[in-house]
DNA sequence: GATGAATGAGTTTTCATTCAT
DNA sequence: TATGAATGAAAACTCATTCAT
């Protein structure tokens, strides 16, 4: 079996194990024993369990943003936009309930990996901040630091929403994302007409 | 020292180093020398690291529902409640940095001990939900899902906006409660009107 | 409460909890709580674990080897000596189901403690191989080391049977006794003819 | 070194430390370091103190059982066996103090894992209630509960028997063996005809 | 005489990590 | 490349024992 594919299975099996019992408590023992490889080989691949938890965190993270920046329509109208990125977003989720799951957990961790996933979740606060401050629309025009914050609320409105639904899976995934993007457009028109 | 302060003490050394390092990574041996005390102690005192875990989250739970509980205004308009509420969440986040912290750590971990925490957000998320749901006020009528789902969304955004302001010590309570407010009001606002 | 009496009562609770979990298992917390005491008090009367033992093992030998003692006719036959002390014997092991645990537990245990209770086993298997050496009786005249070891195997017996004999309350003590008597007795005899 | 020899070296030792010291004293850290090996293969081998010491005991166990089975005459009249049986066993004490130490600690020691060796010791019991009971000879012919006491009592003499023996060595095997094989066809008869 | 509070030293156990082959 | 065998370091927890009052 050639290395990038093992690499791939390694990586899948591991995240299982992350978003089941989160970083401390999935052991490397047993992560090489889901994966049908010795030890040492997940050494040989990864170089540690830090190694192993970024590597996946960065393939979760890296494709979170692939996936939302090729549904982005930088030229639309910003709530065309906030609902193309909406709909992606939750597709994600649908799609890699695990990956999300470590994502979401790492984010709040307190530990010294937060980094990455800090970095990750920046990136996309700082695009609903740039609706918040860029004046190409009626409803912009908010200044920082209340853009930052109110970018972070409306984040984790998602976060939030979105560890919801992986509860209540018989909810459709359009209704959920119509819901988050009617509350984020609510929430921007808000703080911007407050602003005024 | 009476037994009943030694503990007060000792939770409050926890809480510090449970925030820091979160639950796994802070040790009963690091917790105990914090506390100046020897391990024994610590567990004469709460039997075991997850006791003593549950008891500083009983305490610090307890705390935030008794503050805002004391702030309710059950009667008043639906605006006025969230106002209120929000000014006493932001000052329970503002004075209690670390039970915060670890709250809202536990509510995102994959750890047997999150019911606890589950349990005490859930009565939060379940005001709103009433808000969301009772017809008494112009912006009243949602049914579930969607109100417990909108109510889960608008608890996220608050925890997310709180976690913010906790790293942005200089941006005015009062400012960020107020951004908080006009979140949620106008979220809930615009749910209902989504929902006719 | 006069301290002897109180050493008693602890004495008694002690028994009990070394009769159920052995020396090792059994915690000096647990003791102390048993016997309604404070653990300076069990210390400030006993010294330590290891002398609480001593003195419990201390009280309980001293008791059994009066009862045997006093029992004893040393002068009658052989065969009579051997009912009376059998008859005393199986009474005490019935009035003192815990200490006669300890007692041989601690018999067969390899504990430097062993010494206490090892000495006093001496003494009743000494009792024995004298019978099988005094040349008074018919049966008499086995010499070392043959008579030591047969003794042994003797009182062995004994202490098997006693055992037993707890775990099958319903067996009358007579029946047991005249059981062993008539035991002992043949195997002294064999010894006895066959060295002839 | 290949795993299943390493498994009989450290039970070798293992033994040797519970026979020194008793269960609860020996300490895996010792275990270990008698080994020469490091804590972590202890417990990657046997899973846990426990784990090792029953791996011992089942192993000196199943020994001294298919020695008995293989010397055992079934066919033979009682006192053939006797001596048969009684030969192997004195010849296994010989051969494995510590191994027969552990096994008659445990069987007196009030600890959980009593079980298994008391089952080891109800099948050696059992064999000579047969004998007591099965009337294909002159001497059979008793009843329960009369026979499980008494083998319990024969029993009970060749353990005392084997433990003294091991602490005189210069007494001969064959002469040891001799005088159990009196005592217990002695014992059986003098059972046997007090019944009628 | 009596005790609540305290601890040093030890226990079993687990884990990430690395040789030797 | 691949792995069975191995370990240093640290974790949670317990216990006999003793102050200070």
């Amino acid at each position: 079996m050639p290395r990038s594919m093992r690499e791939q299975m390694i990586l899948e099996v591991a995240g299982r194990a992350f978003a089941e019992a989160g970083y401390e408590r999935a052991s490397m023992d047993r992560i090489a024993q889901l994966a049908e490889i010795s030890k040492p080989m997940l050494y040989a691949y990864f170089g540690s369990k830090e190694g192993l938890y970024v590597a996946y965190i960065e393939r979760t993270g890296a494709d979170l943003v692939a996936r939302l920046v090729r549904a982005d329509r930088p030229h639309a109208p910003h709530s065309v936009r906030l609902r193309a990125l909406t709909a992606e977003f939750f597709c994600f989720v649908a799609e890699h309930r695990d990956g999300w799951t470590v994502l979401f957990m790492e984010m709040n961790a307190s530990r010294p990996l937060a980094e990455q996933v800090a970095h990750l979740r920046e990136r996309i606060v700082t695009e609903i901040r740039r609706m918040l401050e860029e004046g190409s629309e009626s409803w912009a025009g908010l200044a920082p630091p209340a853009s930052d914050g109110v970018a972070h609320a409306i984040v984790g409105a998602g976060d939030s929403l979105a560890n919801w639904w992986l509860k209540h899976p018989d909810v459709g995934r359009d209704e959920v994302a119509e819901w988050y993007a009617g509350l984020a457009q609510a929430a921007i028109t808000s703080a911007v007409s407050a602003h005024r």
